[in-house]
DNA sequence: ACCTACGGGACGTCCCGTTTAT
DNA sequence: ATAAACGGGACGTCCCGTAGGT
């Protein structure tokens, strides 16, 4: 890794929390500046701009968001048991990246104009339902899951539950909002176990 | 109404959309005087910052969206009906300001920094919760929902199915999600039926 | 005088001190922004470059170098007394800018390149040139300098030895050099006196 | 005379010319570069910073301005016609380094900030009054310069004069002014002569 | 209600002085 | 000796939010 390199990845690791927090259009390249120290023309050597700085943060935080997300998914064989842990941890696991969720920062913020990150957003939304999808169908192919089940459908209730009360209990400052998603999201996994 | 009153309503209407599409940060007085026809000088003399002018701009928003909402729900009965309809309206309306829903948006926008509109839109929240665990409670009371259902976590993964629903959608620019999430919530009222 | 030119005159009288220590080249626009305590924006509302602040900045350091050493020029009345009340006025008073004399430190700054301020500083030494000169001529007239005598060589051998001794006194860091010009410039004085 | 040593010699004289017009502050060290064909690293391998190469580039200029002005002054005997010669020699002949004198120069473009520069600047002024002041007290042993004479005083007067109307000059761009210090200097030289 | 004045500050370009690798 | 990489920072434009004056 050049010391460029380094520099690089210095500033996306210091926009990331910035941009989650404030939001593209309520921070400024001198904020970010401020948090690694560095000057104008250093910046402006590795993003031609501000909007390509804010979408390395955010694949940056995304990247984090996820693996933070899935660790030890894999580990996990049953797919009912993988999706419960990952509903779990969810709920448990605050974001790394300050601010919240960025997919839904990002999905928000971007949604009138800034089209890349959209496209960003758009494309996280996507790979996070592709994965549940994904093991949706591979527990119904191994008779873990009932036949019934609309993987789609169990993906888009997932995700929309998990941030939805995200959003709540942000608003509020309490976790209830969560602790009771997971409740109906563990309720709704039993019911879809053939166990 | 006085003449000044028009122009303020006016004005507000005007701002409304701009700062629910465009955030707080991301769009300037500029856009919403463009919007108006007027000009600056005589918008401060209605509000007395930015910050007064988006908020009057997201209560009206708030308005609105609640309205559209509710439309025709106090003419139905049975608790359970009356969820079942304000999920389905939910679901079938757009929000009547463009950007979205203003709950959302703003929750989001003001997380960090502007303490007022945040406070609004937790009120906001809070008032939604409140409408519908009084609902629920209502049922209990009636006979129509059963005594195990806690309204809390009722309105809970309602709220926070809506509003995830919606975000997936919107990034997706699909109503697929938001059909899921009503399958999901219909699913949920039948079970706490007493019916 | 409006808001406006107030801080069109603190911004010239910020910038004189610094241009004339440290030349046009030298300083930067946050150097002067620094010590007016004002933004750039603000700035370049009053000066289109850094160049047309320089030039403004320059006249103003002039005139007051100007000021300070003719203070009580014009209440003597005989010819000779007079410049050898200016010699002495110019050993003795400091620039009220600091940096030295703003003329030579033009002069030599923007020898090359940077026309205007060039030229300023041209006209500031054919004004004072001409400014002496007229004095020897009156002094001719009246009888008090003898009629060989040249004024433009005085004017041209004053401000010679001044400008040059005072250049030496700052290289030295004593006032010797100008007090040896001051005892020639004196005796040159008592040469072309007719008394 | 190694390579090395030639290149280096090649980058000082190229750099005198371009220090002594533009200043410090006012020249980029690619000026230089570009000037001699070389590239940055290579002189970076000669010079440890633009500090460093401003030092050699001035010394170089210091030298070879002193030696075009005393060029031939060794072998007149009597003092007073070695000084009058001196005097013609700086009113003939123009600086052999682009720019003008730089002693002046750098006096004034040193004199804030630069230390380095400034004592270099301080050191050759000291030195040609030294010079100076070694001439007139050589004619004053000899007998042939006056005893109520004060050296410093000759020395101090003839540089200031000197420069100062180099400074004239130059903003004037005629050579007036020097010829109108020539009179004055030999006249005093004159009257301080026994003969 | 309009219009202009005012100070603030973000953005992005350019190039500088220096270092490193070749 | 060349050339690219690196961090620094000056410059100037644009427009923002706000205040006054008309």
């Amino acid at each position: 890794m050049t010391k460029g390199e380094v520099t690089m990845q210095k500033i996306i690791a210091a926009a990331a929390p910035i941009f989650n927090q404030r939001g593209f259009a309520g921070c400024s390249i001198q904020d970010v500046l401020d948090a690694t120290g560095l000057e104008k023309g250093c910046l402006y050597r590795y993003f031609a701009s501000k909007e390509e700085l804010a979408a390395a943060a955010f694949k940056y935080s995304l990247a984090e968001v996820v693996k933070v997300r899935t660790e030890g998914l894999e580990e996990i064989e049953n797919s009912v048991e993988k999706l419960r842990y990952f509903v779990g941890r969810f709920v448990e696991t605050p974001s790394p990246i300050k601010g919240g969720c960025p997919l839904m920062n990002t999905a928000i913020d971007a949604d009138d104009g800034n089209p890349e990150l959209r496209e960003l957003a758009r494309k996280g939304v996507e790979a996070w339902k592709a994965r549940i999808e994904k093991i949706v169908k591979s527990g119904m192919e191994r008779g873990e899951i009932r036949k019934e089940v609309k993987p789609r459908r169990i993906a888009n209730s997932m995700i929309a539950m998990l941030e939805g009360s995200l959003m709540i209990s942000r608003t509020e400052g309490t976790r209830k909002a969560m602790k009771d998603a997971q409740v109906m999201l563990e309720r709704m996994l039993d019911e879809m176990s053939t166990r």
